[in-house]
DNA sequence: TTGTATGCGTTATCAA
DNA sequence: TTGATAACGCATACAA
């Protein structure tokens, strides 16, 4: 494949000023630019970007890993930074933790190793000592929608909590008591945050808070299924179940279907997070809204700057509830905010 | 950071030893290996991928160029590569075309510059002057899902020709003759395709083929919502309309829901593509389900076998029809074929 | 078994 | 404005 030397050579010229012309890093007469561009031209010359990084010390791409490529929830957020990153003129490698601390060490590590410029991370549970390293070796590093504790790393990521009050204080006026919570990992500070705030928020509406309604789940399908599943087993099963992600919501909503029961006339239902689909359900479901966009968009202009010296701080933005009619809402339209 | 003359230094040691103990390509006695090791560990070595490109002209990454991020299909696809490239010891650079051929074309030259081993292509329609070269030129390339015609590439793909063949008796066992269908895009090998398929299956059942039945769409939701809002406006309307992608399918669904029709009483409703949640959809779903985990590792490992200079021929895997109950199907378990 | 030295394709420094 | 050349970090041919 061409390189500079060919161009150089065809233009009649060094190849410093083929250099000079392919960054216009330095004035160059016109002729001169124009000649090597003719050759560029001829040869089909493509830059070896390698070549570049390894001189320049820049690779302008950055790594993103995320918790689960099936969770359509990460899926988004990839798409977000995708685009923010091919705006700013980076590109995006992605790796799949798949939840685990092992496979994320080891993107951590090979993106490491591609001397990626800077990495967006949804840290999986554990701090692992990888991490640690990174973190006090300095690399320019952001947190996605997770926190781990005790590390001084710019964080962008959702506040739930508000919107988790609204939608309790929104099913108590449906009249609801009985609501139960499917939570997430209690290593993950999502998993954390959103069951908090969700005891927080029967404590403010003056609920009261049941152990057995608290399940413990992973953010897997599965888990949701079956703690719908030992929910409803329940002698005084609750009259509405919220879970603490999509993808456990789905799993409820089968445990749900298995059983033949109606949403919501038997059990309600409402989701952490929000897919596209989830109004093609029927009933449409309610559920909150996490900025995606937003968070993807940010985390890579926080990563950016981090990348060229600035310091950046961290960035909360809010959820917000989405009201449909899966937890006995009036057959009103869709999208409204609770009274 | 550390590089291997600080690794060689410490460790006391030539950096020709270094790199001999770190990619073990030759004898070496196990103390001065342990030095180096040691060595290494202490300093926290992290080889520079970039630099050891330059030198032995592989990145052990491939890049990946999909239709539409946002498109379910493509994202399972993106994991089902993601998932045999890292087991084959490859990283993944993702492209998102958005079906523009420029945006194609952008991270086709992104990732060429980038020096990918190999590049997994999903074309979108034009066959650009850019890809042209590429097969010209000999790139290691191979096209994922979709083909271009006149172009020599292996090409790893699904035919849904029989599972179309297949739906089309299903509807007809079930009493159905008014078939409609939502095609996508003619430019597309994927589009094409599937409508002929159609057309040939309602010859091959001795149903009549209707050009009013034949709708146009794009492969997004915004046209299936569109066509279907035509097919439902015809005097004598269709009694399934089977959509010919999963984006289409949820337009479909939009617009009959809108118009509070019930499926299947009113209409039955189709789709190509399989989706998990097709099955939480009330009825479930009918699809055609493509082998997506297979055509992702297939492309990977033909891509990877051409980049080690074997010649590989295209692969054709099949498509297969899944029968639930959107269609007016008797209320059975759903998996099961059509008698 | 180990070390020395060269070059991969660029960019950037320094002279001209 | 342009050219010659060193250096980026590594792998490898060749010598020892």
């Amino acid at each position: 494949m061409a390189g500079v030397k060919d161009v150089a050579r065809l233009a009649g010229v060094s190849v410093a000023t083929v250099s000079r012309v392919l960054n216009d890093s330095a004035a160059v007469t016109e002729p001169t630019r124009a000649r090597v561009l003719a050759a560029v031209a001829e040869l089909g010359y493509r830059p070896n970007a390698v070549a570049r990084s390894l001189r320049t010390d820049a690779t302008r791409t950055i790594g993103l890993i995320i918790g689960d490529i099936l969770n359509p929830f990460f899926t988004e957020l990839a798409r977000a930074v995708e685009d923010e990153a091919r705006t700013l003129g980076y590109s995006v490698v992605i790796g799949n933790a798949d939840e685990r601390p092992d496979r994320q060490d080891h993107y951590v590590r090979t993106l490491l190793e591609q001397r990626v410029d800077g990495l967006l991370l949804c840290p999986t549970a554990e701090i692992t000592p990888l991490v640690r390293d990174m973190v006090a070796g300095g690399e320019p590093l952001v947190f996605l929608d997770r926190t781990l504790p005790g590390l001084e790393v710019p964080t962008v990521r959702a506040d739930g909590a508000e919107a988790i009050n609204e939608l309790v204080g929104h099913l108590r006026t449906l009249g609801h008591r009985r609501l139960a919570f499917i939570s997430g990992p209690a290593l993950l500070s999502t998993g954390r945050e959103r069951t908090a705030a969700f005891v927080a928020a029967l404590g403010e509406h003056g609920l009261a808070v049941r152990e057995d309604y608290l399940e413990a789940g992973d953010f897997q399908a599965a888990s949701g299924r079956a703690s719908a599943a030992r929910l409803l087993d329940l002698g005084e099963p609750p009259e509405v179940i919220v879970a603490g992600d999509n993808l456990m919501a789905l799993g409820a909503l089968d445990e749900i279907r298995a059983r033949g029961l109606r949403i919501p006339a038997d059990v309600g239902l409402a989701s952490y997070d929000d897919l596209p689909w989830f109004t093609h359900l029927d009933p449409p479901l309610t559920a909150i809204a996490q900025p995606v966009q937003a968070l993807g968009r940010r985390s890579v202009r926080a990563l950016i700057e981090r990348v060229a010296g600035q310091d950046v701080g961290s960035v909360v933005l809010s959820a917000r509830l989405v009201v449909r009619r899966s937890c006995g809402e009036p057959p009103f339209k869709e999208g409204s905010g609770p009274a």
